[in-house]
DNA sequence: AAGTTCTTATTAC
DNA sequence: CTAACGGTAATAAGAACTT
C-alpha cells in the first residue's frame, strides 16, 4: 500500500520559544540547558539557536564546552513547563490535519496523509456518526495528485502554527516514517521538502551513514573503519554481513538504506519502565546527600506508579562513579508489587552494595522499575 | 536445554 | 593538561543464573 507520511519538527524548539518570549535576545546566540556556572557546570546543552550553532554549540554538548566556545551567548535554564504548554498547543493544531497522528516528542510528530483531504474540520465531525472505523474521518484520494495535495497540507500546517504560535517548523514528506524524518532533517530550518517514491534512491545514496536513524557515533565509527562513509557504500554489505556485524539492528539497516520502512503511524504508547536519576553537584560519598536524594527519587517513582496504577517486579539501581564509570544492579521480586516499603528497602540494599564494593566518589545515582 | 535474570552497550530526544 | 558528558526511555545481546 502506497502511503504518504508527513514528519513535522519544530526548529530549535526550546531556544526558539525563549527567543519569542524575550525579543531582546533577537540577534544573539541562545543556549538553553544546564547552568554553565562560569564554565564549571556539569550539565549539557538542550537546544542551541542557529546563531549559537555557528560557534559549534549543539544539543547534548557539555555546557562547560559550550561556555568555552561562546561565553557571551545567552545561557538560559530549561523552562519545561512552558515548553510543555506550547507543545500541547502545537500538537492540537497538528492533529487536526489527519486522524492518524503520532507524537514522537515535545516538538516532533508524524501524520499519515495517505487518505486525508483538505479541509478537514467539518468532515471529521460529520463522518463520525456514519463512516466505518477504517475510514473514520478520512476520504480516499481517488482524483488529483496526492503528493501535491500533501504538500499543500504541509504549507497550511506550517502557516497555521506560525500564525498562532509565531514559531517556525520544518516538514518532511515521504512514503514512510523513515524517509519523512530524514527529509525534515535535511530541510531544516523553516523548510518543507517532499521526497516521492521515485526520488528516494537519489535522496538517500549521497547521505552520510550517520544520517540514517539508528546509526549513532559508535556504529558510524565501526563503519568508517571498514571504509564505509556514505549510504551508497553501505549498500555493498549483504544482509547477512550486516547481521553478523551489527545483529538485528544491522538487518534493519539493509531495509532502511533502500528506503524501506513499514512502521505504521500510531500513537499507542506503552510505558515499560519508570525511573529517576540525579547527578550530584560534586562527586560525593556523603551518605546524607546520597540517601536523601535516593529516597526522593524512590518516592517520585512510586508516585508515578500509583498515578498510573502500575506494578513492578524488577528494579534497577544505577551508580556512576567519578570518571563516568557506570554500573547497574537489579533485583526481580517473586511477585509484582507497588509497595513503597518494598521498593525502598530493596533499592537501598542494591545501592548499599555499590558503596561497599567500590570506594570511588559517586557522580550519579538512579533507580528504575520495570512495569508489569 | 530452556527460561529467567542480570549487566552492559547503543541510540534518540 | 585533558577532558568535558543530563535525564528519561527503549532495545538488543550475551553472560549468569535457575529450573
Amino acid at each position: 500500500m502506497q502511503r504518504i507520511i508527513l514528519h513535522i519538527d519544530m526548529d530549535y524548539f526550546f531556544a526558539q520559544i525563549e527567543e519569542r518570549e524575550n525579543p531582546q535576545f533577537k540577534g544573539k546566540p541562545i543556549v538553553v540547558g544546564a547552568d554553565p556556572k562560569e564554565g564549571k557546570g556539569r550539565g549539557v546543552v538542550s537546544t542551541a539557536s542557529y546563531l549559537a550553532r555557528k560557534y559549534g554549540i549543539h544539543s547534548a554538548l557539555p555546557i562547560s564546552k559550550a561556555y568555552q566556545l561562546c561565553p557571551t551567548a545567552i545561557f538560559l535554564p530549561v523552562n519545561m513547563a512552558l515548553y510543555q504548554k506550547i507543545s500541547e498547543e502545537i500538537m492540537a493544531i497538528v492533529k487536526k490535519y489527519s486522524p492518524t497522528f503520532e507524537q514522537v516528542s515535545l516538538d516532533e510528530a508524524f501524520l499519515d496523509l495517505s487518505y486525508t483531504e483538505l479541509p478537514q474540520e467539518a468532515k471529521v465531525k460529520k463522518r463520525m456518526k456514519f463512516s466505518s472505523p477504517i475510514f473514520y474521518g478520512r476520504e480516499k484520494c481517488t482524483i488529483g495528485k496526492p503528493w501535491e495535495k500533501a504538500k499543500g497540507i504541509a504549507e497550511k500546517l506550517k502557516k497555521e502554527i506560525y500564525e498562532k504560535e509565531k514559531l517556525t517548523s520544518t516538514i518532511g514528506i515521504g512514503p514512510n516514517k523513515l524517509i519523512a524524518k530524514m527529509t525534515s532533517k535535511k530541510a531544516k530550518p523553516n523548510g518543507l521538502l517532499v521526497i516521492k517514491p521515485d526520488q528516494v534512491k537519489k535522496f538517500l545514496e549521497p547521505l552520510d551513514i550517520d544520517d540514517l536513524p539508528g546509526i549513532g557515533p559508535k556504529t558510524a565509527e565501526k563503519l568508517r573503519e571498514i571504509g564505509i562513509n556514505k549510504i551508497k557504500e553501505l549498500k555493498n554489505l549483504s544482509k547477512t554481513k550486516l547481521k553478523d556485524i551489527f545483529g538485528v539492528v544491522g538487518e534493519t539497516f539493509y531495509e532502511k538504506i533502500r528506503g524501506i520502512d513499514e512502521e505504521p503511524v500510531s500513537n499507542e504508547e506503552i510505558i515499560k519502565s519508570i525511573g529517576k536519576e540525579h547527578t550530584f553537584e560534586k562527586d560525593t560519598r556523603d551518605p546524607e546527600i546520597i540517601f536523601e536524594n535516593f529516597e526522593q527519587m524512590i518516592k517520585q517513582v512510586h508516585q508515578e506508579l500509583l498515578e498510573n496504577n502500575f506494578s513492578f517486579k524488577t528494579m534497577t539501581v544505577i551508580c556512576r562513579y567519578q570518571g563516568f564509570e557506570t554500573h547497574t544492579k537489579s533485583k526481580t521480586l517473586k511477585t509484582p508489587t507497588n509497595d513503597l516499603k518494598i521498593l525502598k528497602s530493596e533499592a537501598k540494599k542494591l545501592l548499599l552494595k555499590f558503596l561497599i564494593e567500590n570506594p570511588k566518589l559517586i557522580r550519579l545515582i538512579g533507580v528504575r522499575v520495570k512495569i508489569c
